[in-house]
DNA sequence: GAAAAAATTGCAACCGGTTGCAAAAGACTT
DNA sequence: AAGTCTTTTGCAACCGGTTGCAATTTTTTC
């Protein structure tokens, strides 16, 4: 049904290289060939088979999507980014839902399968050994959300993570706190371990401020409020540093459900900076994540692997910024100063 | 780099044919043929390429995955559950962001130059031009949330929106309620007017309740909060029908702004059932999108637009059901059996 | 054990494009 | 107007597979 190449020659009176060319940028076509080839083209409604040509030219314009995360509203915003940011460089996602996968092997499969010019992981939870298995079987890789490394195997867009605990432990020890808590998403997530470990190693420098830690099961609502009731139940402490905005949107249910308030009796700070953060019933205060930022870095580190497929892999970390709202208590002005100062 | 078929059969020692016969199931090898090829593809660790058969075969087991609701939660759900779906049937979700796209021509373009033997339509909002030319365009479509018609053009797989707006007006009477109102999605959207027609339907039943609407201008929280707010500041009705879920938490964030209470001073229902509905710090009284259900059932009929292209459009309707959380004031026990029964 | 039927295999053409190469056509010189 | 240099064009081979057909092998039948 749809025509082909040869249709549009026969009817343009012309060899098939010739409608070939007019439809491939750079090549030599006069400009009468292409008026001509052009109008035939036109009069059949015709338009080139973008996998016919990929077989001879090697370059398919796909790209894989690659994630797991299916289920924080975040990622919803990601996805967007991407397939726009794709689609302007007139390249198409293919997207592949990892969920339930633990094994590379069939993903790299299915992606060979569909000769992907490359390869985006966007992911802050799957582990490294995706990306490299993509990378092995020969695809440019981005690993977006991932672990930024000094000497990554993978390109690898994000925040860093150990920064962004340190962040956090500045913002609740300049507010005053002295009884804080992490209360991080999976304890194995790369994401928690940095995290927790640049927030500890910030409240080393402040003895006096009571630290403890403890993790959520995932980074959803339903994992955070219920850690958030254990914790509550028991001596909790006076602020908290939570693992992602939806866990720490969990938490506040939690909190609320306990008849406390936030954040007179439970200071939270999330990391994301999700629409949700900022809507007027949530207001969370928290570490706003350059989403924008790493999607189009993440794309424009992935065309240069396009062009030159042997490039050294590089980590591109991007820094992240609080945004003030209402879950923590005030910034107490003279000492506030100070204290950031010496972090 | 990639081994390619030829390369395996000179390993193994046999005609391109058999090793292509191996790999494509029905087709007529010995069992010996089948383990020696078999042998030398791992050894290779060759890979059919999908694209190339594609060729021949005239089926890429491509699927154009479209939407335009990136802003929606509910969609990232959507997306999970379509792409885990195909995945399954072995199909391959090429994913279309049609956000800012108001002519169907490129995306058609789009999909046909990657000669996608299917698209599913994602979306609520897009218009039903949209589907038809993808029809028109040769490819089985099928429309997920979309307006399902008696007659319909293409696949539609959908709730009856107007029997959800009879069942929000059958609701909110049960509850005794005497002064409501229709806070619509997009006025231009077909699944508001549907939703208003059914609601005022139901309402035309009963003289003696006060009934008003009007719109928001998107599926968001900020328009549901924003009209919330005006409706406010001017004699507000005792319980809203709310467009959608995101709308109507956007009204509830309104509603607390203003210092009012829920289901107290005002009551809310919404519509989907979204995640964040049972987040037990919103709590919404909704209706509930078997989203679940739809997509199975979308990618069902797209399988089958796959075995027979000639198939007629369909509309599948799925009902919905109420979800009772916190949002409106509890059933009055007696007449409320009575009320529900005259609907 | 030979003939007939069924199953397996390879050849070669084809799917819808691209591209190196040589021939043809145009543009420029003188 | 003939010769030279560019540009344009078509031929034919190729990309990585599939498939109808005929030849070959295996199995069945008597």
């Amino acid at each position: 049904m749809p025509k082909t190449l040869k249709d549009v020659a026969i009817r343009a009176g012309v060899s098939r290289s010739a409608v070939s060319r007019t439809f491939t940028d750079g090549a030599s076509v006069s400009d009468k060939m292409r008026r001509r080839v052009l109008k035939a083209a036109a009069e059949l409604g015709y338009s080139p088979n973008a996998l016919a040509s990929s077989l001879t030219t090697g370059r398919t314009k796909l790209i894989g999507l690659v994630s797991n995360n299916f289920h924080n509203p975040i990622f919803l915003e990601v996805f967007d980014r991407f397939t726009r940011a794709l689609q302007e460089k007139d390249l198409r996602p293919l997207l592949v839902n990892l969920s339930d996968e633990t094994d590379p092997a069939s993903s790299v499969r299915m992606l060979r399968q569909y000769s992907v010019d490359g390869v985006v992981v966007a992911s802050s939870t799957l582990p490294p050994g995706f990306s490299k298995a993509f990378r092995d079987a020969g695809m440019p890789v981005v690993h977006a959300f991932g672990r930024p490394t000094s000497s990554p195997e993978v390109h690898v867009v994000g925040i860093d993570n150990i920064e962004s605990g340190r962040m956090a432990a500045r913002t609740l020890i300049a507010r005053g706190y002295s009884d804080v808590g992490f209360l991080g998403g999976p304890e194995t997530a790369t994401s928690t371990q940095d995290r927790l470990h640049g927030f500890l190693a910030e409240m080393a420098n402040h003895p006096n401020i009571r630290v403890r830690h403890s993790f959520a099961d995932a980074y959803s609502f339903e994992a955070g409020r219920r850690e958030m009731l254990r914790l509550l139940a028991d001596d909790p402490a006076q602020a908290y540093f939570g693992g992602d905005d939806v866990l720490s949107i969990g938490a506040l249910s939690a909190i609320g459900e306990c008849n406390l308030t936030v954040p007179g009796d439970i200071g939270i700070i999330g990391l994301n900076d999700m629409e949700m953060a900022a809507w007027q019933n949530i207001n969370l205060t928290t570490i706003r994540q350059p989403i924008r930022h790493i999607v189009a870095s993440s794309i424009e580190l992935m065309t240069e692997m396009l062009k030159d497929p042997d490039r050294l892999p590089e980590s591109r970390i991007f820094a992240c910024e609080i945004v003030e709202r209402g879950t923590l208590r005030p910034l107490k002005a003279p000492e506030a100063g100070a204290t950031l100062a010496s972090g």
